[in-house]
DNA sequence: ACTTTACCGTACACTTGTGTATTGTCCTGT
DNA sequence: ACAGGACAATACACAAGTGTACGGTAAAGT
């Protein structure tokens, strides 16, 4: 249950602050933050403890920090978004569902720390108001591709809010450890269907 | 942060099998299934762990046991539900609907104990199996409803996923400003707009 | 060259958690 | 009354985890 293999092994044999909260992450990603102890990330690191109270005067400081970073990703990230605007309408919105639908690689580590995330915010409050945070921004910008596209606040505000968070259910319900995610397919699917029948256009005839 | 309060001293001085149940159950609900300690659970039933010890052999049972007992009340609300069928279709699927975003009292519990065991199915493949199980089973559940309106197979289970995968992801996202049932209210006016817009009938109005 | 300083190892104290063995105490049957 | 079983307290051994104090080392300044 506790693994505790190396994982990215970094040339420089002096780990810098980054070096921990990339470890940590990984922590978090494999077993929630419960997982993330100094010692285990010290033997995935091929160090001691040592180091760890050199960086990080606490165990807390290191998931605050880790928080914070995750925080600042993401409100870049969304920012990065918005000023990325496609012409068409319907090619602009599918943008931004691909990119929340995107399950390769490093998306799908992103995702598990973000349900790890979650299930923290149920424990402390702090946490809790973040998620809100982001979850408010990606709202608004579901909001405003969905306006481009039905010209109606409300439906747009309908439409967003119900997409958004049946894409944040379909990261839950793939709960199968190693297998393809069909869930987000088939809901990627039911998506540009609706956009297909809806809003009958040029673009994506897949 | 670990709380230790009782939560329901029971009459009875003695304590029974079930008695534990229900406080790991609380124990989950509070901080997730690494917050299942035989320590708290005892103190917080007032009683020592050589109670405990009399009645499980192992933390491991306890937890087994616990995902049991729930995986048999889950299934068995579901053929509850498939029983209990109202003719007026629109009514049918309303029915079970508000069910699913029910978020009073226990069913708050419930759905923190679920979001927890679906935490516990990303690191554990028997949980994991467990919880599609039951996915599965509320899936052709709502399909099913989801057919008597639409009368095609493939809108049906394209509703019934995008529905219950929203129902889902609003269970966690906790999103319009700390109030957790907020998000459920709305989620509740999109399904029934969508349901009243497009199978205009009579029931419910408001 | 020599001292800093950044980084890490080592060793210790403390806490919290599981599990086991043994003993104690009610409750019930007879 | 008392024997036996159901249940709980006590005491112990042990592991894993956090912090802390301090000593060691290698690279960078000067």
């Amino acid at each position: 249950m506790t693994v505790a293999k190396k994982r990215k092994p970094p040339e420089s044999p002096r780990l810098s602050r980054d070096d921990w909260l990339d470890a940590a992450f990984q922590a978090v990603v494999e077993g929630g933050f419960d997982n993330v102890r100094v010692l285990t990330l010290a033997t995935a690191l091929a160090v001691t403890r040592g180091s760890f109270y050199w960086h990080f005067v606490d165990h807390a400081e290191l998931i605050a920090a880790l928080l914070a970073r995750w925080r600042e990703r993401e409100l870049a990230a969304n920012h990065s978004v918005e000023s990325h605007t496609v012409d068409d309408p319907q090619q602009d919105l599918q943008v931004v569902l691909e990119a929340a639908l995107a399950h390769g690689g490093a998306e799908l580590e992103n995702m598990r720390f973000e349900l790890a995330l979650r299930g923290l915010g149920r424990r402390d409050a702090k946490v809790a108001k973040m998620l809100i945070e982001v979850d408010q921004l990606r709202l608004r910008l579901f909001e405003g591709k969905f306006l481009r596209l039905t010209n109606d606040a409300r439906s747009a505000a309908d439409l967003a809010a119900l997409f958004y968070l049946a894409i944040v259910g379909s990261n839950q319900a793939l709960s199968r450890p190693s297998s393809p995610p069909q869930v987000k397919e088939y809901l990627r699917s039911i998506i540009t269907d609706y956009l297909i029948r809806r809003h009958a256009g040029p673009g994506s005839a897949g």
